[in-house]
DNA sequence: CATATGATTCCA
DNA sequence: GGAATCATATGA
């Protein structure tokens, strides 16, 4: 299996493992407007393909925002594993994130998913805006936790076919993390409706653009 | 062992 | 605004 797919006349090929060899800051931003693959168990059923439109960087132990804070423990083994894998967990005890273990091999850096837009293979009402939607609609649980997105077994990433128009914020829900939640490590789509908290609309031609 | 809490979502 | 729901982390 190379996971190398066709989709319409697009060829959908795993991204290598030096593109996750990068800061996490880095991987974020590169992966706005790249494509998530998931093969649904079995392989019977066609492969589901979203658009990633909203990202966070989190980079390693000294970010008080990112597990990797508590160290080397079970949970954060895969955290700060070989870059290229998935590091799902689960959150508030009901949904599963899912992230990129980036930059190197004991680092702790890993990119959060937030929000992706449908392309194919996926129910058309279901919400894949929030980190917590997007798992539940690709199915991908805890155990997909330190699966190979280079291998395209079972889920990849593929490269963008466009250069998307990205914007930057401070990243959700990590108030917790004093000065560091305040840090621009967020990026998303500024041309997508599926980011799952979008900018204020602006009024007139004075609102910011993004 | 006990307790607090979280990279969220949904409902009132 | 508050509940749901549980693995993980931390302290007794």
């Amino acid at each position: 299996m190379n996971g190398v797919l066709t989709s319409g006349t697009a060829e959908l090929a795993p991204l290598p493992r030096a593109y996750f060899e990068r800061d996490a800051l880095v991987v974020a931003r590169a992966l706005v407007g790249a494509r998530l693959v998931v093969r649904p168990a079995g392989g019977a059923a066609a492969p589901r393909v979203a658009r990633i439109v909203e990202t966070e960087a989190y980079r390693g132990p000294r970010d008080l925002a990112c597990h990797a804070r508590v160290g080397l423990t079970k949970r954060t083994r895969t955290l700060y594993g070989p870059p290229g894998h998935a590091y799902v967990f689960l959150i508030y005890g009901m949904y599963d994130c899912f992230n990129v273990v980036s930059f190197a091999h004991g680092k702790g850096h890993a990119v959060l998913v937030r929000a992706v837009e449908p392309v194919s293979g996926l129910a058309a009402d279901e919400s894949t805006a929030g980190p917590g939607r997007l798992t539940r609609a690709l199915e991908i649980t805890r155990a997909d936790d330190a699966v190979d997105l280079v291998s395209g077994e079972r889920i990849f990433i593929a490269a963008r076919d466009r250069r998307p128009r990205i914007a930057v914020s401070a990243r959700v829900g990590v108030a917790y993390a004093g000065e560091w939640a305040d840090r621009p490590w967020r990026f998303y789509d500024r041309d997508s409706a599926h980011v799952s908290r979008p900018p204020r609309r602006s009024i007139g031609r004075h609102g910011e653009r993004g």
